[in-house]
DNA sequence: TCATAGAGGTAAGTAACACTTACTCACATT
DNA sequence: AATGTGAGTAAGTGTTACTTACCTCTATGA
């Protein structure tokens, strides 16, 4: 009989707890963030990452189990400081409109501060399910838990209409972030981060109906 | 000096005009549908869509261009039913906010009954920029063009507020729907359509506002 | 003081995959 | 009867993600 141990055992995993974060894997993350910025994730060769970081391909499977893995890390670094900007700003709010124009707002801004952060979540991490176990999307979760909680808060102290649904507000608000930032990732094109995120609060607090 | 075209001229192209859809084409085609039900693009190897359609791997390239193209191709025949359905109900529509109604339900509706032709639309095909030159974008955008018209004739004729931005508008409603759909699609949960598209119209017509 | 463990890094693979090439067969048209 | 063409096959090939085995420092503790 043949038992398997499927649960990771790397030979050498990072120690990423501290101190000791080796150059090679600086590089490497520098070098794929840069090569993102250029083109998709699936046009992007191993060796190409490793050539454009100087290092050798093996050192990438050091540090990363594997492509997607290094993706995963790349994002979640950037979603770090998104995360912590925002609850920052919401905290310095009082009234539930006021947060969540924060919320939109800052999404909208994060977003087109950081295009290799917003391609990432945006257009590559989905399609693969290995995502949604990931710490990164921990993060995802957390701060759409916070929103949630506005909104519960809101219409618990009548700011809101008592018949929204919370979920589905949050769906709406959510929904028309990403959507709003969809064309201009694909398309390279601008945004104005003040139009689009006072035309979406005006259309979701105040209804498009005459 | 040496001239290359780029541009397709492929050996043997198939006149899509009409009769001949050779048994080969519908094979591929259906087997990849099936095999997409189950597991990731990625994830589908040539020889799996082959041995699926008991043809041999060789044939795909006769039909389609490489992979993609064969993805693209078959969301394009999921998408073509999708609009004929959509455009027809509208019609039967008299007011604005009746038609957008329409079309919220019937893309959730839409959405809900095809899995994978959402799970294309909405998690697949974005991260490759080819798939906005192909002609499945194209009904995607003519589709956003309706909307946008609906909403614009709105405006006008003072059904909806006259500072509601347009585009803005359409990108609520159509963020809405596809963050709607992308949790069920991902986790597999089913979706109470009459619910969320009453619970998106709500916000989007009325506010949330109190 | 010196063996050694282990981290940082390299070089040379390998299996699997998307895609190609060159071919055969059936059959319609002239 | 010759020929052209569409449907389909069989056997490749180059590229790519990932692996294995190895080297080379340096810090530590017996």
């Amino acid at each position: 009989m043949k038992y398997v141990f499927t649960t990771v055992i790397k030979r050498q995993r990072m120690k990423h707890k501290g101190k000791t974060n080796p150059p090679g894997r600086i590089k490497i993350m520098k070098s794929f963030s840069g090569l993102m910025a250029q083109k998709d994730f699936h046009s992007i060769t191993t060796a190409e990452i490793a050539s454009n970081a100087r290092v050798t391909e093996g050192l990438i499977y050091k540090y990363f189990k594997d492509k997607k893995d290094l993706l995963y890390q790349v994002l979640n670094e950037h979603f770090f400081e998104f995360q912590a900007k925002i609850e920052n700003r919401i905290a310095n709010e009082k009234t539930c409109i006021e947060q969540l124009e924060v919320v939109i707002f800052s999404s909208l801004e994060s977003y087109a501060e950081n295009r290799i952060f917003s391609k990432i979540l945006l257009l590559e991490v989905r399609n693969s399910l290995e995502f949604f176990d990931s710490c990164a999307y921990e993060m995802v979760r957390k701060y759409s838990r916070t929103i949630l909680e506005i909104i519960e808060n809101g219409i618990k102290t009548g700011e809101l209409k008592p018949d929204v649904d919370a979920l589905t507000l949050r769906k709406v608000i959510l929904g028309a972030i990403e959507h709003a930032c969809l064309g201009e990732i694909i398309f390279g094109k601008e945004l104005d981060i003040d139009d689009v995120s006072s035309g979406i609060a005006n259309i979701v607090f105040n209804g498009a109906k005459a």
